[in-house]
DNA sequence: CACGTAAGTTAGTATTCACTTACCAAGCAA
DNA sequence: TTGCTTGGTAAGTGAATACTAACTTACGTG
């Protein structure tokens, strides 16, 4: 008996891995595995077999967890929610909404969406297949997940619109805007390992939050040009 | 032997269809259904078998125009970049670049992308598919389609940045955010059947354009308040 | 140490999959 | 009619695939 358990000591990604995990921790592995797995090649993309392989256990393992192959897939989906607790960062958020920090308001938000999505990859991409695969189990988390963060939004705008603070934007528009930009940045950089735009997550929120307050044109008051309708040259 | 052939007057889905046809119309009316399946369900979640039903021919029909299932996968991204034809396109936008009429530029663009993605509603879906499924095909397309509108997108951008139009914004970035916005709404729309937003391509376009050309702050020339940071309460 | 329980294995099974082979018949030209 | 090209079929083949049944081994506890 070597005295020392294998701990972490195993090589990593082909690893047969320890034997004898708790029952727990080998449905937890399992179920991380195939997180990555079906992100990178959708549902019907993975075997069992692949999956069996890379946890280094018997395919028979996967199914006494799981009763099917769609149980698992739902066990990921059901574990993510549970772990995700953005507590934290909806304080952070209502504690902004309420002293009308408009700017670091949504640089925050978007910075957090660049975060989350570039953190958990797999995850994201995860999702696009679920969505597109027309799972019941990604309607459930973007019902849960999205709308809220939707809601949350188009509230806000709505009422910095009456304050007087916002110009007379459909809120729901806007927010979609607003998170448009920031999501489609990680997904072009996840799907097509694009480089052309580049930088940290506060960079890029700036970046993009000021497009989104102040527009692209320069208003009207600045030195150079009048806003009327056109400078044909 | 009835006199009359078959024509139209089939069930129209899961129609047995007209027998004999011509080599090319058989190819096309195959590469047609196929893309329809593989928009729904992903190269890996569809059977040649299920394709072959619809097309009401038997297997082995496929496999006498396309030697491989990806061959037949392939086929349907070369026939759809035969097809597409941009060219009236691209001349109305390089008119209006040159006119200078920043927004209906911007709300043309917006608009186009907006109905080619709601006309071409399988297309798109077959293109996330094969993002995500990772094959060049999709990467080749991007690189051609994509690639272009964002080269021409960011060179006006930065020539109106240059002459004092515009903000001094990343031109990559303000791209970005600006084929996000529909690209975005559209994607609402065909993954989750999103409702919360709607309206005409035109509609969605000014509005849409208008937050990108003006942001959804008001200017600090307004009445109302000065741009001092922030006015809590 | 016995011993029961839970983690693990081997070796299937039925079915489905992409793809093939060998044959048939519709149309058309000579 | 003959003959020949071409669209079409029937009936497979071997390899995978999701899933199962029966058996084995590690481990904690009375």
């Amino acid at each position: 008996m070597t005295s020392a358990p294998p701990t972490v000591a195993t090589a990593s990604l082909p690893a047969p891995a320890s034997r004898r995990m708790s029952g727990e921790d080998r449905r937890r592995q399992i179920v991380r595995i195939a997180m990555r797995r079906f992100s990178e090649k959708g549902f019907s993309g993975v075997t069992t077999k692949e999956i069996a392989a890379e946890a280094g256990v018997s395919e028979a393992i996967i199914f006494r967890h799981f009763a099917t192959k769609q149980e698992l897939y739902a066990a990921i989906l059901d574990q993510k929610m549970k772990d995700a607790d953005a507590a934290a960062f909806w304080a952070l958020m209502r504690e902004l909404a309420a002293r009308r920090d408009d700017r670091r308001f949504f640089e925050t938000i978007m910075q957090h969406i660049i975060e989350r999505h570039r953190a958990d990859y797999s995850f994201q991409r995860l999702l696009f297949f679920s969505a597109l695969e027309g799972h019941e189990l990604s309607e459930m988390f973007f019902r849960l997940y999205a709308r809220d963060i939707f809601d949350f939004l188009g509230d806000y705008i709505e009422t910095r619109v009456r304050e007087g603070a916002f110009r007379e934007v459909n809120p729901q528009v806007a927010a979609r805007s607003l998170f448009a930009m920031p999501f489609l940045q990680t997904m072009f950089e996840q799907l097509h390992r694009d480089q052309t735009v580049t930088g940290s997550p506060e960079t890029l929120a700036r970046a993009y939050a000021a497009i989104f307050l102040d527009g692209v044109s320069r208003p009207a008051t600045a030195p150079t040009a009048k806003s009327s309708p056109a400078r044909t040259s």
